[in-house]
DNA sequence: TTGTAGGCGTTATCAT
DNA sequence: ATGATAACGCCTACAA
């Protein structure tokens, strides 16, 4: 006997369910459900009608119940490693601009550890069926890494992938763009401020960035006069920069690369604080170009973060629907931008 | 006839469900849900049990169907006008701090137009039915506002609210700080760069600081010598300089109170474009403390931002639980920060 | 074009 | 302390 004669009202307080919706538009539960999806099988009359219950009982599909049902999330989640970066906020601008549209919402976490790092190489990621698609922003995997089949499509960003998807600039270019314009300014002592997380190497965006210093370098028979990690962070910045300034006059660089702006930032107020002039005494070039530089000055190689998370948004969108995964690395331009913080080292 | 014997594999490729967890350790589908959640009254020997085959077969709750059966998203949202100023990434850290410690998502969006503040405001927030709590980061509401009863409760950030939970800083006395550390220099002609969205009015933020600013030059019978809206960006600090420089010579401010020190630093480059010093020439104070003021040396208000975050995501976890909800306007504690963008009218 | 009804995977209620 | 089993609210074959 099926006559479990469901109770009319709701049982939680006064959410309307799509029952209520049904019976006040004298349709079936399946016909609200396709009206409120833009099927464009339902007739116009019954779409009005339902609508309009819709609107009048201010009713919206439990997201929960629908995703349990369709096995879609329409949610995609961002991973890095701390969210308080210029770079990780414009990134996850540039995701929510392009998920929004699409009405997919953003999931994020900061990845704290490398323990994490570890649980997320392994399939046990933070999200896990929770999201369609997962985002990694400056998490570095590996690059032979491939995102255990339990787990949602990944996007890498900030890393080259052999298989899977990933994008990014091509930091090495960066690097040599950066050192190029130093040594076309006369400078032969060329400080590198590199960046990464204290108890693992570098990561794999300042070993690109290093190796493209190392080839404009080289054609002037050159190294680095010195290589400081900086971490990625203001103050790494500002110990960093210390560190090269305590060096010997004879061997202490007359001009500073710096991985990120923000490293630059605290380099620049080192540098001030010894009393020191930029571009006077040494010059510095940055990497970004945050929104504040163009305040400061700073000379910088731009990279299009925003953009980058949109890309990523619109290739998360992809790979969480049936589409075939795509296997490449998307690269993204990046140019000079030369402002007041570097200055030919002769008219010093 | 009930036989509708479920087929023992699972629809979707290989995700494992509780079913086959408790197939593995040979109990019910209910004692392997309470081992996961680390209920008290199953025994020690089948949690081993369960949780051993859990991690064999890899297996993490559906975070859908809990939510369904549940009631319960475990997910707090935000929503701020936008996602890439400092002080909204400063807040979203701050809140996933302990939200993920407390096992909660953070899910995030961008409240572009002034039609989705009206939706907001009616209850037809973004989130709905999507997560626990809604926290509302320099979205204006109105103080007078309360959030409809089928919303999930809200705590906003940044505005006091008669009713309900809010928390913030003490804006007027930040503006009253700032105004009179340029008063004790000497400084009698103040501009100041407030902000808010190009239609609407300032926002309540700029309100009270303007209030507290016009407090503090009360005692000298002063006003402010110009105000003008910076739209809380660094390109709009950066204009609202321009305007203030162009004013005649007689008229024109000694100091600048800026709202926040994004404008200051867009404020910073506009002075320095025309070839002028700071604060030899002018004095400029902002309000935040952002990560760059230090390096910059810009004297300002400093908030916790970081830390209102973590609070007010506490107040979320607390208000999405079934406690009763507090009704009060926490208030975080500010400082001035003096560095050297300000000095004396007189050493110059 | 619309309705019927059987899942979706988990939690919660009730027995035992 | 453990096991059945009915929700939870929606979607999607399939039938009409």
């Amino acid at each position: 006997m099926t006559n479990r004669q469901r109770t009319s009202s709701p049982r939680r307080d006064g959410v309307t369910t799509i029952a209520d919706v049904a019976r006040m538009a004298g349709v079936s539960e399946a016909t609200v459900s396709r009206a409120m999806r833009d099927f464009p099988q339902v007739r116009p009359v019954l779409r009005e009608r339902v609508l309009a219950a819709a609107a009048e009982l201010n009713y919206v599909a439990d997201s929960n119940a629908s995703r349990l049902a369709s096995g879609k999330t329409r949610t995609i989640g961002v991973i890095a490693p701390q969210l308080t970066t210029w770079y990780v906020s414009q990134m996850s601008a540039g995701l929510e601009d392009v998920l929004h549209a699409a009405g997919n919402d953003l999931l994020v976490s900061a990845l704290s550890t490398p323990a994490r790092r570890q649980d997320l190489r392994e399939g046990r990621a933070r999200f896990r069926q929770r999201v369609d698609a997962l985002v990694l922003v400056d998490v570095f995997v590996g690059r032979d890494w491939t995102p255990p089949p339990s787990e949602p499509p990944v996007i890498v960003v900030g890393e080259k992938l052999d298989s899977g998807y990933s994008l990014g600039i091509d930091d090495e270019l960066g690097g040599f763009l950066a050192t190029r314009h130093l040594l076309d300014l006369g400078h032969r002592r060329i400080g590198l401020v590199a960046g990464g997380a204290p108890e693992s190497d570098f990561s794999p965006v300042s070993e690109f960035r290093t190796a493209g210093a190392a080839r404009a370098l080289r054609s002037y028979d050159l190294e680095p006069a010195t290589i400081q990690n900086g971490l990625f962070t203001i103050e790494g910045g500002r110990a960093a920069a210390s560190a090269i300034l305590d060096m010997s006059a004879a061997t202490r660089p007359t001009a500073i690369f710096s991985f990120s702006d923000e490293m630059a930032f605290g380099a620049l107020h080192a540098i001030r604080e010894r009393g020191l002039a930029v571009p006077g005494d040494i010059s510095i070039v940055g990497f970004d170009d945050h929104t504040v530089s163009e305040s400061v000055g700073l000379s910088t190689v731009r990279q299009p973060v925003r953009e980058l998370g949109r890309r990523a948004a619109q290739r998360a969108l992809l790979a969480s629907s049936d589409e075939p995964f795509g296997n490449d690395h998307e690269l993204l331009p990046i140019e000079l931008i030369v402002r007041s913080s570097t200055a030919s080292l002769h008219s010093i």
